[in-house]
DNA sequence: CCCCTATCCTGAGGGC
DNA sequence: TGCCCTCAGGATAGGG
């Protein structure tokens, strides 16, 4: 599923064929993954606008356009947003088009459907309420390891489901949580409260190192995630825990115990991880 | 306020 | 071979 490295990737991908592009033609196939506003405004708002820049912001994509709104795209569980040659077929469950000119066009596809797509001043879509406030970016320079440590000590909860909160940390999603604990030698499901600071410190560097090394790998594609192209990316092959499920812990060859945390499939070593 | 659970949705995979 | 059941989970609504 697409977390904070596969939305990177995108999103690098996409901003050399994007900078400058007019969005000439709006096809909205499914009117329901417009979320904000009312679809039926959708296309006139959008069509004729410029993209003046491409970011993230946790697994959001904000495509900043001319005039000052921006089309924000979630991709859910199995969302892509490619950017295609308009000779491709479509691939069932495209939901967006948007034709770009030079017979380009970007595609927004999900077939689960718990992607979304917001357009407006992020003041408005925050006003809305369809834009959550998002938590520190672990790859900013000022991530504040210190600071955000004493934060998740502060909870009750297991230390995984703090890792998931997006208010707290933006961009982390089930596979890096569960790698970034594996690392850290922490288990998921321990209270965040009975972590020592120093762990929890090390929890955040060890979350930042795998989500950049996801992220040279261009992301994890054992599913439905393809890079801005819709290509594979190499990630998944390089994780420790993730989808390892009663094979052996490549640290001490124990069989990976596979549970459930927080209502999350969860996978850890119990004799690594404490 | 905090935290847990149900919900949305499709496709894959297992059992029979 | 085919049907049906379960499971996967990001974010959010609602309940305890």
């Amino acid at each position: 599923m697409p977390e904070l490295p596969e939305v990177e990737t995108i999103v690098r991908d996409l901003r050399p064929g994007l900078l400058g592009r007019r969005l000439e033609r709006v096809d909205l196939l499914r009117p329901s993954v417009v979320r904000f506003p009312e679809a039926s405004r959708f296309r006139a708002r959008l069509e004729g606008r410029t993209i003046t820049s491409v970011s993230r912001r946790g697994k959001f994509i904000h495509l900043g356009l001319e005039g000052g709104e921006e089309l924000v795209v979630h991709l859910g569980m199995t969302g892509t947003l490619t950017l295609e040659r308009e000779s491709e077929p479509l691939r069932l469950h495209t939901h967006l088009r948007i034709g770009l000119g030079r017979s380009e066009e970007l595609r927004f596809r999900d077939p689960r459907r718990f992607g979304r797509v917001l357009l407006g001043s992020s003041g408005e879509l925050q006003l809305a309420g369809v834009l959550p406030r998002l938590g520190a970016e672990p790859l900013e320079p000022g991530f504040a390891v210190q600071e955000l440590a004493s934060q998740l000590r502060r909870s009750r909860r297991a230390v995984k489901s703090v890792l998931l909160d997006q208010a707290l940390v933006a961009g982390c999603g089930n596979i890096y949580a569960d790698e970034a604990c594996f690392r850290a030698g922490i288990r998921p499901d321990r209270r965040a409260c009975r972590i020592s600071q120093p762990r929890a410190e090390r929890l955040l560097r060890e979350l930042r190192l795998v989500l950049e090394d996801a992220i040279r790998r261009r992301g994890s594609s054992f599913s439905d995630y393809r890079d801005g192209f819709g290509a594979r990316g190499e990630a998944y092959e390089a994780l420790l825990v993730y989808g390892r499920g009663g094979q052996p812990c490549v640290v001490c060859g124990a069989p990976l115990r596979q549970s459930r945390v927080g209502g999350r499939g969860t996978v850890f070593c119990a004799r690594c991880q404490r």
